[in-house]
DNA sequence: ACAGCAATTATCCGTTTGTATAACAATTAC
DNA sequence: GTAATTGTTATACAAACGGATAATTGCTGT
């Protein structure tokens, strides 16, 4: 958006001296030397702060940079390109996600199968993953992962891990013929009804009770396999 | 992207010749008045077409008029702002998926509450509803509603008024108790359900078989509810 | 035929964008 | 200490962006 001005000098170029006379001397901004990794890191965690305000659009090279505290140049030092940046930054939110449900297990206190489950399945409904950043931040890569080729690879491969993941806990429950085409109808369909709610829940987050999409989600989760699941305390209560 | 050069000459002023003696008389480019409706409707469909294909932000106001076949300052002419254009395009493509799942109950030949439900879901597993384009028009759009709050509320209604029809379907079901609560919370499990599913087949097309979909979606809502429902012929098999 | 209206084109503007490259300086190696 | 390395800043650039305005032309009523 071109039209109203807004000065805001990210260059990082002192104010030139209106009328010095004589020596122009701008001082050049101090800086430190940090490891690759935290600079990258640095610089994706920008790119994704800034997508979550703001869309992709506010997620511009110089915007990227002034949040990580360092120059826009420094991001192709980096990132062959904006889209190299793009890319890792969409792979890391991803991730998050799918992280954040499996380490909701970590904690090996549940044993029982259907508890595992239960516990699997409400870890989406509580940020960090039901959270309207999370949403938009999936929202604002996932059309660009249908033109890019490359994007579209870390799109299936962690929504394919994530159903990987429902779909050992689905087998693993009591009383279960030994049906693998069923195990995964059965995850495709409890996925998409954990994916379903958690969009509504992020998008339109006061049109819900507290813990009613929660609620919702186990049942129908535990309608659709035919057992009943019980419902975790919530930690964040 | 400003980097490759790429002169498409939008501006539609026609490329003036050369070493021309005297008379510098460029043809303007003719034009046939059309009504306001039809020029809305072409830079919309034309919006709706661009953010397809390449997502919001190949949808410039440039990009627009060329494939509304007119010149860009037009669109100032007709919407206040390119937000203005952005915004109606979106209200058009929700609605339209809306209208697709509704008038599927059009011909009155499906009476059977269960049929006409089943009707209704499986609308949902087929064009134009499931369908790369318009997952990528909804997805790119998603995240703008979020910072945008007339945008939100076009989601907001949109949503809403596609859950109510699916609620008047379930309540509308035999033997079922007249619970308005119970309706509401099945309501927005089937609603999720049908949209994880609609988001994976139209995100991850060669992931799943012909119909697979179609067959786990509504085994899932019959699920959901306690019931049983018909599979419904597929018109485009 | 003619005048008036407004739909449409044409052109200009200031800003922002992603990228390229050169100058510089913090660190490392010797 | 001094030189090489390279992380980092600074600056320039062409292109494209959304917006504003003036010039033109197709249409309509008379």
């Amino acid at each position: 958006m071109p039209s109203r001005p807004q000065s805001s000098d990210l260059s990082g170029h002192a104010a030139a001296a209106p009328a010095g006379l004589g020596a122009d001397q701008r001082a050049r901004r101090p800086y430190r030397r940090e490891g690759e990794g935290k600079r990258r890191d640095d610089l994706v965690a920008a790119a994704v702060q800034l997508v979550a305000e703001g869309g992709t659009e506010a997620a511009t090279v110089r915007a990227i940079a002034q949040r990580a505290g360092v120059t826009a140049g420094l991001i192709r030092h980096y990132f062959a390109s904006k889209e190299e940046l793009t890319r890792t930054a969409y792979r890391s939110v991803m991730e998050g996600m799918t992280q954040s449900a499996v380490l909701s297990l970590g904690d090996a206190s549940v044993n029982d199968p259907l508890e595992r489950l239960a516990v699997f399945v409400a870890a989406n409904f509580r940020p960090p993953v039901l959270d309207p950043v999370t949403l938009a931040v999936w929202a604002a890569y996932l059309h660009r992962s249908r033109t890019d080729p490359a994007m579209r690879a870390v799109h299936e491969t962690t929504y394919l891990d994530y159903r990987d993941q429902l779909q050992a806990l689905i087998a693993a429950l009591p009383d279960r013929p030994d049906d693998p085409a069923r195990d995964r109808r059965d995850a495709i369909a409890c996925n998409a009804v954990i994916d379903g709610l958690w969009i509504e829940g992020a998008a339109l987050p006061d049109s819900f009770a507290r813990g009613e999409l929660r609620r919702i989600g186990l049942d129908a989760v535990g309608a659709i396999l035919g057992v009943t699941l019980p419902h975790p305390a919530d930690p964040t209560a």
